[in-house]
Parts: C-alpha cells; sequence; structure tokens
RNA sequence: GGCGCCGUGGCCAAGUGGUAAGGCAGAGGUUUGCAAAACCUCCAUUCACCGGUUCGAAUCCGGUCGGCGCCUCCA
C-alpha cells in the first residue's frame, strides 16, 4: 500500500484513487524567466521518483506538469532584456526541459502553458464571478475569501491570523480595491504598454494562481488525485488553487497534498530572491548529473537538503564536498556494474543460489517508496545491493572461482531495477567512469595521454623488473590524484 | 505576533513505542612485486536538555535551549 504524508490531513495516508489503477497527478512546473537551480533540480527529481514508483507499482500514471509562461517576473525579465517576452519564455522553457533531461528526470505526459489556456482561465473566472465567489473592481477581478467556507485548509490558517500577521505589508492601493485585504486577483488589469492579453474584463493578464486550477482540471478533471510542488506553495499559491477549483466546480479539489523541503544553504533557503543559488546547468560541467541526482535522494524529500561548497582564497567556488561524495557512489555503482559485466561466461555456472542481498533490491526499494517515498532507505538498499555484487564478482575471479547463475541473473535485474526505479545507472559504464576520470585529470593539468606515456613509461621498468623506476612513476602520478590499477589486462587508472 | 518543521556517532543521514539502517571519514585485515580497487572486521549502552506516561521511548506528553520555514515573489 503506497501512502504519502499529505499536508491538507496532516499526516502519512494511502494514497486514494478515483479510479482503480489510474493515477492523476499534477506537479507545480516553474515560471520559464531563468535557468532551473538546485532547488527546482530536486523538486522535480522527487517527483520523477514518485511518478516512477506509482507506475512501477502498476498504475496508469498520468503526469502533468505545467510551464507557467505569463507572469509578471517574465514581464520584468523581458524589458530588462529587450527581449519579447514569448521568446524570452520559449528560450528558459528549452532549458528547464533539457536540465531536466539531463538530470535523468523522464517527460511529463502533458507539459501545459499558461499562454494555451486563456479561454479556460476566462472560463473558471466567469463561473467564479457568476456563482459569487468572485468581483470585478476597476478592471481588476478578485477572489473573495470570505465566500470559501473553508478558505485556509491546507495551510492551516485562518483569516484573521494572516491578516494580522500580514498588516504590516499590504500595499493601501490594491487594498483599497479589495473587499477583503485578503483577497487575491484572478484578473489584474494591464498597464499602458505592457504585454496584455484581451478578456471580458479588459486586457490585462491572469493571476498568479489561477492558471494551475485550470491547467489542472482541464488535464485531469475537477478532481485530482495527487498535486505536488514544493514547500513554499503550500500558500498562498495551493491553497488559493484549492479555493479557486473547489469554488468553480463544486466538488473536491484533489484527495493528496505532497510538498517537498527546499534546498539550503548555510541553514538558509536557497531561492532567486536571496541570491544564493546555483544553477542546474554551472553544476553539470564540474559534476556528473547523475550524482546530482543521487545527491538529492541521500535525505527524505520533505526534510531540509543543505549544501555545502568549497572556496579558495581569491572566493572562487572550487568544489562541492556533498555532490562529490555522491559521484563517488556513482561511480562506484558503474565500477560494480563493469565487473559483473567483465566476469567470463564460463564462470558462472547452473548450481547455486543468489543471496538475499542481490535478489531483495526491488522489493526493499518498493516497500521503502511505499512508506513515504523513502529515498535514503532506497539508497541504503543499493548499497548493500552493490556490495553483494562486488563480494559475488571477488568471489569469480579468484582462481577457479564461479558465479552461481542465479546471482548473477539477481545482479542484472538489479541493476535494471536501480535504472527503472531510481533514474541511476542509465548510462555506459565505460564511457560514463572515463568521462568523470579525464575531467578530474584534467582538473591536474593531466590529459589522458600524458597518463598513458607515464604508464607505457612504468610498463617498461616493471618488464625489466625495475621496480624502483616503477614506484616513482606510480607515486608521482598518484600526488596528482592519479591511481593506477595494475590487472591482467594491463593497467588502468583513475583520478581522484 | 500567528501557524508549522527540525535538533541522532568526526561529518551526511534513516528510524513515530520494543531495545540505533546506509554512506563518508578513521583503525586493523584479506589481496598485491609495491599499490589501487574490491571485500571482511571494528567504530553511538546512546538519540539537544529537564521532567512525565509506560513493563519498555530517539520515538508519546509537558517544559527549556538552539536552528529553520511559511504568513510577500519563490520548487
Amino acid at each position: 500500500m503506497i501512502r504519502f504524508h499529505d499536508t491538507l490531513s496532516g499526516e502519512k495516508k494511502p494514497l486514494s484513487l478515483k479510479v482503480e489503477g489510474e493515477a492523476g497527478v499534477y506537479v507545480c512546473g516553474p515560471t520559464v524567466y531563468d535557468y532551473a537551480h538546485l532547488g527546482h533540480a530536486r523538486c522535480y527529481v522527487v517527483y520523477d521518483v514518485l511518478i516512477r514508483h506509482l507506475r512501477e507499482s502498476g498504475l496508469n500514471v498520468k503526469y502533468v506538469r505545467n510551464i507557467t509562461d505569463i507572469d509578471d517576473k517574465i514581464l520584468k525579465r523581458s524589458a530588462e532584456n529587450g527581449e519579447e517576452p514569448t521568446a524570452l519564455a520559449e528560450r528558459f522553457t528549452a532549458a528547464f526541459q533539457e536540465d531536466m533531461r539531463i538530470l535523468g528526470c523522464a517527460d511529463p505526459d502533458v507539459e501545459p502553458k499558461v499562454s494555451e489556456h486563456l479561454e479556460g482561465i476566462f472560463e473558471m473566472v466567469q463561473t467564479l464571478i457568476d456563482k459569487g465567489h468572485a468581483y470585478e473592481s476597476d478592471g481588476d477581478v478578485y477572489f473573495s475569501v470570505e465566500s470559501c467556507k473553508d478558505y485556509g485548509k491546507l495551510s492551516h490558517r485562518d483569516l484573521e491570523q494572516m491578516l494580522s500577521g500580514a498588516s504590516g505589508r499590504l500595499d493601501e492601493n490594491q487594498t483599497s480595491r479589495k473587499k477583503n485585504a485578503a483577497d487575491f486577483a484572478l484578473w489584474k488589469k494591464g498597464k499602458e504598454g505592457v504585454e496584455g492579453w484581451d478578456s471580458p474584463w479588459g486586457r490585462g493578464r491572469p493571476g498568479w494562481h489561477i492558471e494551475c486550477s485550470v491547467m489542472s482540471t482541464a488535464h485531469l478533471g475537477p478532481t485530482l488525485d495527487l498535486h505536488g510542488g514544493g514547500l513554499d506553495l503550500v500558500f498562498p499559491h495551493h491553497e488559493n488553487e484549492i479555493a479557486q477549483a473547489e469554488c468553480a466546480t463544486g466538488q473536491p479539489f484533489c484527495d493528496h497534498w505532497v510538498h517537498n523541503g527546499f534546498v539550503q544553504v548555510d541553514g538558509e533557503k536557497m531561492a532567486k530572491s536571496v541570491g544564493n543559488f546555483f544553477t542546474a546547468r554551472e553544476l553539470f560541467h564540474r559534476v556528473l548529473p547523475e550524482a546530482i541526482r543521487f545527491f538529492m535522494m541521500t535525505v527524505h524529500y520533505r526534510s531540509p537538503l543543505n549544501l555545502d561548497w568549497t572556496l579558495d582564497d581569491e572566493g572562487n567556488v572550487t568544489g562541492f564536498p556533498q555532490i562529490e561524495e555522491a559521484e563517488k557512489r556513482v561511480e562506484y555503482l558503474y565500477q560494480t556494474r563493469r565487473r559483473l559485466n567483465a566476469v567470463p561466461e564460463k564462470r558462472i555456472i547452473d548450481s547455486g543460489i543468489a543471496p538475499r542481498e542481490l535478489t531483495g533490491l526491488e522489493k526493499g526499494i518498493s516497500e521503502a517508496f511505499d512508506d513515504d517515498l523513502n529515498m535514503p532507505i532506497a539508497v541504503a538498499r543499493v548499497s548493500e545491493f552493490l556490495k553483494a555484487v562486488n563480494e559475488a564478482c571477488d568471489a569469480a575471479m579468484k582462481k577457479k572461482g564461479k558465479l552461481p547463475k542465479a546471482s548473477y541473473e539477481a545482479a542484472l535485474a538489479g541493476f535494471a531495477t536501480i535504472e527503472t526505479r531510481l533514474g541511476l545507472g542509465t548510462a555506459d559504464p565505460e564511457t560514463t567512469l572515463n568521462t568523470v576520470r579525464d575531467r578530474r585529470a584534467a582538473a591536474r593539468g593531466l590529459t589522458p595521454a600524458d597518463v598513458e606515456a607515464q604508464i607505457e613509461a612504468r610498463a617498461n621498468a616493471r618488464a625489466e623488473k625495475n621496480f624502483e623506476q616503477a614506484d616513482e612513476i606510480r607515486k608521482a602520478l598518484s600526488e596528482k590524484g592519479i591511481e593506477l590499477h595494475d590487472g591482467p589486462e594491463g593497467t588502468t587508472w583513475s583520478a581522484v
């Protein structure tokens, strides 16, 4: 039984689907005015793993992840850049999609855009006006929070408390147009010379929250099975989404609300507004994107994920220790896979049975994910699995060693599980390992050819039994972070 | 001020009533011409602190201290 923490009820509860075997999932996508940073990366990796789990559990999932391509921030950025808003939005949409694919996230089934749902927005706003949940005021349309009897149910707060807390920050100019200070815009009147859209209430642009109510219900019907997003969207975005949708359709909007925690820097939230962020793509050339993905899975999705980095004397970023640790684990994964591939066929024998560590991975991960998508547990199970594979390979590669076919097949199945359920280990082991190795060597000012030349020199020395010279070469390379591995097939190398 | 979350070994991090997963680092070992990798063994009588409930608590309740988030754009 799949259970996730639900923000609305405040507890971990079983997923309850509207239609048996079918899951309609909506995840709030980005506003495309800049590149995705690590906070976004975490969010969409989390939901990617969640979607994979639903699918692997036999559900037919419709995954909808929107693109908010109409927004004040886009207009502002476009004015700054002198770039057409549409062009800017398209550029960052493409960048976002590319980044998410690089992080191993499967594309959503539907990726709706606000710009393609304006008619739906007009309809829902009109419905809300007709039902008395919204009112027009000087070209703006506001949602009346007082007309929604359970407004505040998601974020567990009541109107009075909210207003007293926000009293110092309300914009008087805007407040005067509203019946209640907590009312929020469904449609905003456009300013002169600013990009806008014609609506029944005049030229302007949609409010921030209405697009998600419209796009989600347009593609998944009035009631969603699960809605996800970052913790910072609980209020006001999701609270308002519920209010709009439920008042418009008269039906429960969503059964299950999932929210992921933040990526933090020095204990503080990573955010564009704070300026303490790294974009995903600026890390891609420093570490394997897969390492970023792995890193995201080392912490429970609801907990904060703190990011550290190191600086040199000039204040340049020199590294990301935790992500580099994650990269070592990804290397271990590929290295283990390569070892398994290297076991000669004739050493694989029909007799013998596979140990539980090899056969139980699928079940272990599945159970971990059933319990509120516990990714750290899944990662722990993977560690145990890889250790067992190495153990089996050790045994197989000894003199007269053998590998039971049952173990071999269980290991192959395990790697397949890691690929499909975690989205890790999907690339070619050799290529990936060499990419990391060469990148690290380059950081030390060494090309693969440089190292190969040293290896050859050492091979010659060894052939002459001149171990002293051979060891000197090894030592010199080792000081530059290059480790040599002597094997039956010759000498290979790696970089740390 | 209101609402909510968190505090587990040197570091990261699971664990919501039954006696502390996993990873990194560290120590010893197997292996190796020497190494590396891999594997094995060891590494928290204890879960911020104080009280309470219980046969039994890291886990439940109350309090103290410390950190964070939301209440305003934000994944």
